[in-house]
DNA sequence: TGTATTTTTGTTGTCGACATTAAATATTCG
DNA sequence: CGAATATTTAATGTCGACAACAAAAATACA
């Protein structure tokens, strides 16, 4: 099942300045990664990667190991590294973790926020808006996490902030893997949730932050837990 | 301001089998650094290092690699590495984060601890007060910090242990700095209240657990900030 | 024919060497 | 003598090569 079509070539005749391709390496892998173009659980060559990026394997490994420390992907010693399976089992915790830390940054937000952090808020929430009437769902998945992302930096707090983007990470790729098609209802559910959400930011009103947070993210975790039930039931249907 | 005496030399000619040397640089790099051994701000010199475990620089650097995206050390581009230096502005947001993922690992603890995991805590209490008693603070200070992974483990949330282990690690440094030397009343109160907190846990009292684990850390950030405030007015009558 | 052992194959983890970079030092010129 | 410039120095980031390792394939043996 290819979600997407065949990774166009990096030009690898593009000269890249000595200590960038660690970065540039690590920037397209986390890309691919979350964008489900790599199949999760799917092995990595290091060799193929290195002649893809017209660079050695050195610096393909560090990249490697910083990709490992996000969890990102998973080292298998001596044997490969593959793309970190999706842990369905864990997706309680995952969605505990995740409503908290909504609540959290959001309320944060609404108590530190700057008047430009305000604007940047703002100014994604229009790039969703625009998403959502291009039926981009693609854009609206990153655009939605770009928008919380900078909720979190508004609230100023790097632990709760870092933990946050890993968990919308996360969350990505399970968005990714089950709002493959355009469904019209719920990302008008959410434009008008992240409305509330910034009027609430903007007025500084914490409790009203907190609370939106809270039925945002029950709100989103209910919508994926409904679509894996589903895809549940397809796949009991097929091996019947 | 040594706090420790020269490090010993870690044999270089014991040989390791392939694919230790990486992990075995990053446990000794992560014990000093949290032990303040490796003063905060020192550079780090890849050569050196690579000598002193008898490798090359290649698994030495990846050990950096896994090091910095722990944030325990901080990579300059092109000039050094050097060890994390400890972020005095940011503590208000670090005691924010560690409060809150001290109520939240002790309230998931005393909802999922299995028997296993209480006699573990347990196990580690009991360390705790043999550190007491000998009046070891080095102790004292790994087996806190061990006593509430242990908690945290039992929570069974991955993402909350493993943000409460980071901040549990670099509250480490700063308990480090300030109780070099021993203090007779402390360390009881932290006994009186690990007890609470285990009986908690063990009658599953997630409402008991969650107000102990808020005044725990409520006590712990009080003492750091005693000992912040102290050091600061002995530096500020050096100056005059 | 099925199982145990050896050989082959592909990839990793590590090494020593080298070019690039930025600071430190020496040199030039006003 | 002092500031700007050139040179040296020291450490990094990267490379190509090689040996160790684990799986797969081939072979031997019961």
């Amino acid at each position: 099942m290819s979600l997407e079509q065949p990774v166009p070539a990096d030009h690898p005749e593009t000269k890249r300045k000595r200590g960038q391709g660690v970065g540039a390496v690590y920037d397209t892998l986390k890309r691919e990664i979350l964008n489900l173009t790599l199949q999760p659980g799917s092995a990595i060559d290091e060799v193929k990667l290195a002649e893809r990026f017209g660079i050695s394997r050195t610096p393909v490994r560090e990249a490697m190991v910083k990709l490992a420390g996000e969890g990102l992907v998973v080292t298998l010693p001596n044997r490969f590294t593959i793309v970190a399976p999706i842990d369905f089992p864990n997706l309680p915790q995952f969605f505990d973790a995740l409503s908290l830390m909504y609540r959290v940054t959001t309320r944060l937000a609404a108590a530190n926020r700057t008047e430009d952090q305000l604007a940047a808020i703002r100014e994604l929430q229009n790039g969703y808006t625009q998403a959502v009437e291009a039926r981009d769902v693609l854009a609206m998945i990153e655009v939605n996490r770009n928008f919380h992302a900078e909720i979190a930096k508004a609230g100023k707090n790097r632990y709760y902030a870092e933990l946050f983007e890993r968990l919308l990470d996360e969350g990505r790729r399970l968005l990714r893997l089950y709002y493959s098609s355009y469904n019209d209802k719920l990302p008008r559910i959410y434009l008008q949730e992240h409305e509330d959400m910034l009027a609430a930011i903007e007025r500084q009103d914490i409790e009203a932050a907190d609370r939106i947070a809270q039925a945002h993210a029950e709100q989103i975790v209910k919508q994926i837990q409904a679509s894996i039930t589903r895809d549940h039931r397809l796949n009991a249907n097929i091996s019947l």
